[in-house]
DNA sequence: CGGTCTATTGACTGGCGTCAAGCACCGTGG
DNA sequence: CCACGGTGCTTGACGCCAGTCAATAGACCG
């Protein structure tokens, strides 16, 4: 995948874009370029002139403290317009990483203003983006707050499989997930070991498979069930915005 | 307080507005609302019709899981455009409540459509307003996932004078929070017994005095290196945007 | 003065981190 | 072909941090 297509798709799943709209994405220039596992697209404190939208494999926020310890605080999946922030925040407080192989599309942030100012739905569009992204963050803060291990880890893999069935992703209740326990630990907060055990706590309750990287979700309902998962704040759904 | 004007300072912190821009927030309509401590002040699950800002007080946004138990995954200061969101997502994932007593300024949405639309350099001031809010929830994600219950405790006391001082609402060192221990466990993921003991080391440190919902940083320096404070996440500089 | 809400304290339990060792898989090179 | 090292997964032992339960104290209020 090296065109912006799934950043179309994502777009649609929101709102019926006008065929102005889609050619004015289709017109942006693009910077293709594809990254091995752990590397870094964006560099937590740079300031870059262009955004990045993932068109293949997945990607992360990950912020470090003193100690070498690291938070993910978000994962994007293909069509994620990951980084429309730097755009208006000028300075990254972050850094984004691939999470397995990954492929990226950068645009520069002259071309997303463009883009804006020719068309206010876009602009609307691509604010509605961000704010999503501030919903799933939302929900990232109480499954760490206030939910169980089992609860988040059920969350996060309902939340995956959701985002990536959206933009097409997964096939059946399968869908590929390449990280490692470590990842996910700074996912969830959690040390690897920790992990570990509870991952086998969900498999042993048969609520879902992970072996090389392929995530299945074995029984949805009672995954959502566990996790108290609903899916409303991805905003999937069709709405004149 | 009982106009717009806390929004115009928290937006002229960020960058440079022109007296067209100013009158146009100025001319917004704003249905004023005050609310006691602890009142619901947009509903999870609604669709509304407007936005809100703070103009005096505190609120939170909230989430609740099935044992009632619950989630603060936000706070929000005096000039916050807390529900900008409900503007482009619609159904609210959260509800916003007050912390203490707070007045609120009710916007229709039709109005922050047509601000948005008199002026681009607006739309995007508001995009930013939302786009920081990201920021700040990866800041907490990070806290909840990452740095100790002391660190946590700082780095909110930080972040929140930081915050309040930027908008003039601290004296010196010190400012108003008048929140309960039992909020404070929702903001930080623990129980109220637990707050309390940890609050007592803080203050057993010599860091920070907290009494009769007024909070005293005594050493800022040594308080926002317990905690890896660095405000740049706030973005709390000029820059044209 | 009793009633309610909040802060505080103690005792006990359990979840999660740390440390350490062993195992499985894979690509490399002798 | 097999030895080897690297990386990631798995398991056990042990200790501490934080939750729960319960009781007390203090503050505010009708």
């Amino acid at each position: 995948m090296t065109d912006i297509t799934p950043l179309v798709r994502t777009l649609q799943r929101r709102d019926v874009l006008s065929p102005a709209d889609i050619t004015l994405i289709q017109a942006m220039p693009l910077r293709v370029v594809s990254f091995s596992a752990d590397q870094e697209i964006v560099s937590e404190g740079s300031r870059p002139a262009e955004s990045c939208a993932v068109l293949y494999g997945f990607a992360a926020r990950s912020q470090y403290l003193r100690e070498g310890q690291r938070q993910i605080t978000a994962v994007h999946v293909p069509g994620d317009f990951v980084d429309l922030h730097s755009y208006l925040l000028k300075k990254m407080d972050h850094s984004v990483v691939s999470l397995g192989s990954c492929t990226v599309g950068y645009v520069p942030h002259a071309d997303v203003r463009a883009v804006t100012q020719a068309s206010q739905h876009l602009a609307r569009m691509f604010w509605l983006l961000t704010v999503i992204d501030g919903a799933i963050q939302r929900a990232w803060i109480t499954c760490l707050g206030r939910r169980s291990v089992d609860q988040h880890l059920a969350h996060l893999v309902c939340e995956l499989y959701v985002r990536l069935a959206a933009v097409g992703v997964a096939s059946g209740l399968t869908f590929d997930f390449p990280i490692t326990q470590q990842e996910l630990g700074d996912m969830l907060g959690l040390s690897t070991v920790h992990v570990n055990r509870r991952l086998q706590k969900l498999r042993g309750l048969g609520l879902l498979q992970w072996q090389n990287s392929k995530v299945t979700i074995v029984n949805f309902e009672r995954l959502a069930d566990l996790a108290e998962f609903d899916e409303t704040y991805l905003s999937l759904h069709m709405e004149p915005r």
